[in-house]
DNA sequence: CTCAGTGCAAAAGCTTTGCATAATA
DNA sequence: TATTATGCAAAGCTTTTGCACTGAG
């Protein structure tokens, strides 16, 4: 319970600093992306905020995530060319393991770009800013 | 200039081997993104290739380039959302480094699967077929 | 009260598809 | 000659934009 008090007020917070407004959609918002566990696209953000905001616009949803990711407060993926997915910003660095037999997404924590900075010559005087792995295949089950 | 013929060599009995067949635009498309070192995409491979190829269509671009993914010659990848980008199958596991300063992308080589499937527990069974990572900040000049 | 945000509808990319024609094996 | 591939045009998706209205600060 706390943490959903905390990640509400956090956007509130960061939004008014930067002049930007706290609106109920928005709070809809981010409240599905973290339901979601980072997997969700913008499509099914809009589906599901729809059944408690029925009004609510696709266009909406777009736009806020893209204020949203603007501070921070959201990440956008890309497992395939052909939509963004959305989560928010996870306090330490993680990346996707993709099962193509199921679907199903795995998670995992690791500094990699600490690590690459470290090994990779020609990664050694690049600001690093955003890290994205990405690797599919088959889980055991598949 | 062995490489040149080898690569059109082989693309040609690869496709042969599955009952595709080995057109002209297909040998350009391969040709075009060979030379691009990896980061076209598809309008710019069809625009390349429309120099020397004038009645080609961008169909014939994405279907091609669709049937060369399928056959592991191109691999597609997804510096953002918006498109995908092709380059021609790398012997050895290589991952990009963004500039989101001035645009270049620098690859680096690195068994970067090898590593994550040793250290990461979640994905000591997972039989990966794909990675892709993707780094982007800012280089030294910029 | 003011300016940022919203909903709606229309437009704008990128990619895919249908169909008749051309070209490879 | 039998299919596969191509070109063209049209359709499909995801994402963005314009505009008048609404609502947060």
């Amino acid at each position: 319970m706390k943490s959903k008090t905390s990640l509400k007020e956090d956007t509130r917070q960061i939004l008014g600093a930067s002049g930007l407004r706290f609106t109920k959609q928005r709070a809809l918002i981010m409240e599905i992306i973290r339901r979601g566990q980072g997997h969700l696209d913008a499509d099914e953000v809009y589906r599901q905020a729809r059944k408690r905001e029925p009004r609510l616009s696709l266009s909406t949803v777009y736009r806020s995530l893209q204020k949203l990711k603007g501070l921070g407060l959201v990440d956008e993926l890309h497992f395939d060319g052909n939509h963004h997915h959305y989560e928010v910003k996870p306090a330490s660095e993680h990346h996707h393991l993709i099962c193509l037999g199921c679907g199903q997404v795995i998670e995992f924590d690791y500094p990699l770009s600490r690590y690459v900075k470290r090994h990779v010559p020609s990664a050694k005087d690049f600001e690093i800013t955003e890290t994205e792995l990405r690797m599919s295949g088959y889980c055991s089950k598949c």
